[in-house]
DNA sequence: AGGTTGACCTGGACGC
DNA sequence: TGCGTCCAGGTCAACC
């Protein structure tokens, strides 16, 4: 499932490619639930745009784009008088991968592959193609003011202390508390396992009973287990693939994440299965209190 | 309003 | 063998 490792694993793969080309055409699916913005809008912002840029917010991720007077100088010079001229017009498209959502990069001559749901031509003559079987993934444009910044606080850089006070007071369980992502975006459920393991924190403690102690570690398994992730390529569970078709192989590090009944490597103890958050959960009862 | 639950999807795993 | 059932989980809407 692409978190937040795998999501910037793919920005960035995709980054590599793209960047500083032009999009010269799009095309989308037409199945409404992958569009958040309206598919004309998408194919209208995009149309013709520079990227300047693909990097990751939370789990989305954020194309920077350029339609800069410059780039289609000399081409159709029509009637649109000042408003283009010092436009430089910026806009993002954010692509979120759901479940099963990809972003590959591909020569246009290579065959589509199912569930494709947009393709960006490139002025070279590759394509930036959105697969996605389930439909979970959602794209969409934006032209907010300083950027889409997310839902919530971004999990690898915040501090220990701003850490403490996301859930100061907080009465949900802690995993559920990690995977909202309008407190801390990027954790999903594969990270929240893993993290809650390396602190020895029983994922159904109340997030606002964590003692300071028990903050301090999850604060840094967190950002140790996603600093890990990030540079063994994010994980490669089931059907997520980075824009190469290469996959990640952060899943031989799984302490927890689906190990259900299988022995503790630290302790040997049987690992636990539970539900938390409508989640599946597994965690170790020695090893977690 | 914070917290919880279920719907959305489809492919793959599993059981009989 | 093949069919049916269940499960996976990110996010959002609906509900408590």
């Amino acid at each position: 499932m692409p978190e937040l490792p795998e999501v910037e694993t793919v920005a960035n793969g995709v980054d590599a490619r793209v960047r500083g080309q032009k999009i010269v055409r799009v095309w989308t699916s037409g199945k409404p639930q992958t569009f958040k913005s309206p598919e004309t809008e998408i194919a209208e912002t995009l149309t013709g745009a520079r990227i300047e840029r693909v990097k990751r917010v939370g789990k989305t991720i954020v194309m920077d784009l350029k339609k800069g007077n410059r780039a289609t100088a000399g081409k159709k010079q029509v009637l649109r008088s000042a408003q283009d001229d010092n436009s430089n017009f910026s806009a993002q498209f954010l692509v979120h991968l759901g479940m099963t959502g990809r972003l590959l990069v591909s020569q246009a001559e290579v065959e589509l592959p199912p569930h494709t749901h947009a393709v960006l031509s490139l002025a070279d003559g590759r394509e930036v193609r959105f697969v996605d079987p389930r439909r979970f993934g959602r794209l969409s444009v934006v032209t907010a003011e300083g950027g889409y910044q997310g839902p919530g606080v971004e999990p690898t850089t915040v501090t220990a202390e701003e850490f403490a006070g996301l859930f100061k007071g907080r009465k949900l369980a802690i995993k559920a508390a990690l995977l909202n992502q309008s407190i801390l975006h990027g954790v999903g459920n594969i990270y929240a396992d893993e993290s809650l393991f390396r602190a020895g924190i029983r994922p159904r403690k109340q997030a606002g009973k964590l003692t300071r102690a028990e903050l301090g570690r999850l604060h840094t398994a967190l950002q140790q287990v996603l600093a890990h992730a990030i540079e063994l390529g994010g994980s490669s569970v089931s059907d997520y693939v980075d824009a190469d078709g290469v996959r990640g192989f952060f899943q031989l590090e799984h302490k927890v994440y689906s190990r259900a009944g299988e022995a503790c490597l630290d302790c040997g103890a049987g690992l636990k299965k539970i539900v938390v958050g409508g989640r599946t959960t597994v965690y170790c009862p020695a090893c977690q209190r």
